[in-house]
DNA sequence: CGCTTGCTTGGAGTGCGCTCCAAGGATCTA
DNA sequence: TAGATCCTTGGAGCGCACTCCAAGCAAGCG
């Protein structure tokens, strides 16, 4: 694997919103990763890259002069932004949704908003159920150790 | 639909832990809810509520004298704590684990407490990376809010 | 030059968690 | 008693998100 050597320096802004938080190595400007390098940031397979790019979910991907695909900062930036969209469980259709918008241009900016208001409630919930679910096996679990405690006083 | 009105009374003790907190209509006693009843209660399909038994995660239901399946109390808390466990991201298989442990007996404990913590470890994992999404989205959003209120101004 | 490794494509396959179907028996309401 | 509704079963089907395959092109190395 030959993976340019990282020199992360920060070029930022993904598309046109503010740059997300940083989480993969990043080599300066004109980049151009190899589908294996962002498999091995990413943790996707290139499998998957590919199917992203199929499906919509990819800002077409530059391609080098033999038709390979090289990726950019900004590519990894936005697979960064997929990936905590992924966490919450958000259906991949609804991200191909939100890519559209950003092709469209600035004029789904409050449409764009919306859609990540309503994302975020979702979250906000499911880390609600999630606390409740914690609770209860909080009390499982006390249970259990309290039991097997009293057999070993036995 | 003829549900046996709820006189909800605590009847407790799911199979051998302590019972988890009652999400449902519960009328006291003896109750024998039809599979459609439960369904109501769970808001799983009764297709669902069958394959659960299927597959073995449901602890052998009762039946009528014609073979219908009638659900007790003690079901309801089951399935109470399964739609906790799914709502973890749990993998169907382990919570048949989990079951088929609780089938064999006390000697368990020490097993089905470890699984419980593992769980627990993965829940606080997951709402840990749900913060970290909502920060994404928190940034995202008012980006779009403060470039259209921006645009506004012109 | 041959070899290995990596990339390309369209399309088929996989695993999970349901979801539904057909055919027939049970139960309820009028 | 008729008719509607609910329940039973084994097995097939579905939607999602990948995951892999085959066949072929391209680049680097001894």
């Amino acid at each position: 694997m030959t993976l340019t050597e990282s020199t992360p320096v920060r070029t930022a802004r993904v598309d046109d919103c503010a740059s997300a938080p940083r989480a993969h190595p990043r080599p300066d400007g004109a980049a151009r990763y190899t589908i294996s390098e962002v498999a091995a940031f990413t943790g996707l397979s290139a499998h998957t890259l590919r199917w992203y790019e199929r499906i919509g979910l990819m800002p077409h991907v530059d391609r080098s002069h033999t038709g390979q695909r090289r990726f950019s900062n900004k590519d990894l930036d936005w697979l960064a932004f997929v990936g905590k969209l992924r966490l919450t469980g958000m259906p991949v259709a609804d991200m191909v949704r939100y890519a559209e918008l950003i092709r469209v241009g600035e004029e789904t900016f409050e449409e764009r908003q919306e859609l990540l208001e309503r994302t975020r409630r979702d979250v906000h919930r499911r880390i609600a159920e999630l606390q409740d679910t914690v609770a209860v096996l909080d009390h499982k679990i006390s249970f259990y150790a309290g039991a097997r405690k009293a057999s070993e006083r036995v």
